[in-house]
DNA sequence: ATGCCTCAGCTCCTGAGA
């Protein structure tokens, strides 16, 4: 079983390695990462830094695009039955990969930003929601530990809005999303950071423009569930705000899962 | 102010992100 997983948007892998990096030895010298799920690589498989993680002993599945999108999983030991997209939904888009491994079956999905609730693109991410549910459903029936991670791309509450008066009603804050989250959370899945932590404002993502971050002016978009039978292991789950202090950040940092290891339990 | 950054790409501007 690994005790350490965590979920990163790192807007173009290439661009962001270095910062990947520079996070992970951060990290190693706090234990490690055994599971890391990517979103935003915006590269085609064939340009993926396979070479590179696998120099530094990491095992790694990728569904990957040009310019947009693509995600990417990454194991410190192998991964299997890898499941591209979302089984029923025709889409163009490389928004999520699926993979059992240390014991567990792991989705990374980069859920789709809508833009604003009029929009084609809006009515794009509740048809996506919908097969994510469906895709879910079979695959807790099969794999009861577990974990949804990525950039959902929604609040799941006005706790996860820096303005919750501002930004009412807009992208990532309507009741559409927020019923659409519910509805996950309903198959037996529990919002991990939640289980933890109460205080609002909180975030994982910060607009680039104006000083947002020094601000703290965010959203809690990035969320890891665990399912019913990986709940009473999970130990802890937090948002590591270091890597937006770094040069050239991403916009949204990554959030960290710990889980128990059944050996000390 | 449809603004403010940042990224990719048919790259010196545009579309998209959130």
């Amino acid at each position: 079983m690994p005790t350490r997983l965590a979920t990163w948007n790192v807007n173009s892998l290439r661009v962001r390695l270095p910062q990947l990096w520079d996070w992970l030895a951060l990290t190693d010298a706090e234990g490690g990462m055994d599971i890391l799920g990517l979103q935003e690589t915006k590269t085609e498989d064939e340009h993926f830094p396979w070479d590179d993680f696998e120099a530094c002993e990491w095992h790694a599945v990728h569904h990957g695009q040009k310019t947009y999108n693509g995600v990417a999983l990454l194991s410190r030991e192998p991964l299997s039955d890898v499941v591209h997209n979302l089984p029923g939904l025709d889409d163009d888009q490389a928004r999520v990969i699926t993979a059992t491994t240390q014991g567990l079956r792991v989705i990374c999905a980069y859920f789709p930003n809508g833009q604003a609730p009029d929009s084609d693109k809006f009515a794009y991410k509740l048809r996506w929601l919908e097969a994510l549910k469906a895709h879910l459903v079979a695959e807790l029936q099969a794999h009861p530990r577990l974990v949804l991670m990525g950039d959902f791309n929604i609040t799941r509450d006005d706790a996860d809005v820096w303005d919750p008066v501002k930004l009412a009603g807009t992208i990532h804050c309507t009741d559409i999303e927020r019923d659409a989250y519910g509805q996950l959370l309903g198959l037996g899945l529990h919002d991990a950071f939640r289980l933890f932590h109460d205080t609002p404002g909180q975030f994982s993502w910060w607009d680039y423009r104006g000083g947002a971050f020094r601000r703290n002016q965010g959203l809690r978009i990035d969320h890891v569930l665990v399912s019913d039978a990986l709940k009473p292991l999970a130990t802890d789950c937090s948002i590591d705000k270091r890597p937006r202090t770094f040069e050239r950040p991403s916009d949204h940092t990554p959030v960290v899962l710990r889980l128990q290891d059944p050996a000390q339990a």
